[in-house]
DNA sequence: CCTAGTGTATTAGCTTACTAGTACACTATA
DNA sequence: TATAGTGTACTAGTAAGCTAATACACTAGG
């Protein structure tokens, strides 16, 4: 997995499986990988997994049960507050970023679509 | 200055000043204000405040002169490809966060929408 | 020439994030 | 009961970023 440097590996870790789970790549109640899988998978160590996961256990996305293994959350609710937070976090983020740059909202609603219109484009 | 204690903090104030330039608060050609000044400013130490300079200077967006202060490149294509590419970069991370999110290119215009209208609101 | 205001360089110490290694507690199963 | 697989905790060491303090080089102006 490849991380941004300018951001912590826990975090970038615990966004990850965020995804993994609003996305139902991971559905509710199903089992994680096993830390030290996931610390291979992700190509980082045990310990910086450990504390993004731990971070997401006190937030009640993720429940462990030792000697078990660690399950996302079965309440659905949760999950669905998650992925709404997400999206109003990239928005905010975005909105806020691009209104500095004093682009107005038509300005950025037309870049976006531009954006959408090219995507791909490039990529060959 | 309030930080993002996630990125660092020479980033950020990188970033604080390509939006005085890009939006004009600093004109091309317009004399910065001192590193020590600026320090005070951002609420920041010199030498971190100089690492953002020292990269802005190799990417020929500000130009120093010894003694006298450092300078805004006269450059104002350099300074529009400079916004460009902040848009571009915005763009780009908030559509794959929001398409990695699993929303579909008009529900990410219909969400930005939605956003844009509620701006504020929850401001009270 | 002197002084104040600039950029620039260097050193030292602190904190955080990350890694590595080890150890322990619990669970399931052969 | 023994063993393998799990989460969890702890210590130690390294690297990066930030701060603080000092020093030096250059410029402008009295």
């Amino acid at each position: 997995m490849e991380f941004d440097d300018k951001i912590p590996i826990y975090y970038q870790i615990k966004n990850y499986l965020y995804h993994q789970i609003v996305t139902g790549e991971l559905d509710p109640g199903e089992k994680l990988p096993a830390v030290r899988q996931l610390a291979v998978d992700v190509t980082a160590n045990v310990n910086t997994v450990q504390r993004a996961l731990t971070e997401m256990i006190n937030e009640q996305i993720i429940e462990p049960q030792r000697g078990k293994g660690n399950f996302v959350t079965i309440d659905v609710d949760k999950i669905k507050q998650l992925k709404d937070k997400l999206v109003k976090e990239q928005l905010t983020i975005a909105y806020q970023e691009l209104h500095d740059l004093q682009l107005s909202d038509n300005e950025i609603l037309e870049e976006l679509r531009k954006f959408m219109k090219n995507r791909g484009v490039e990529n060959e």
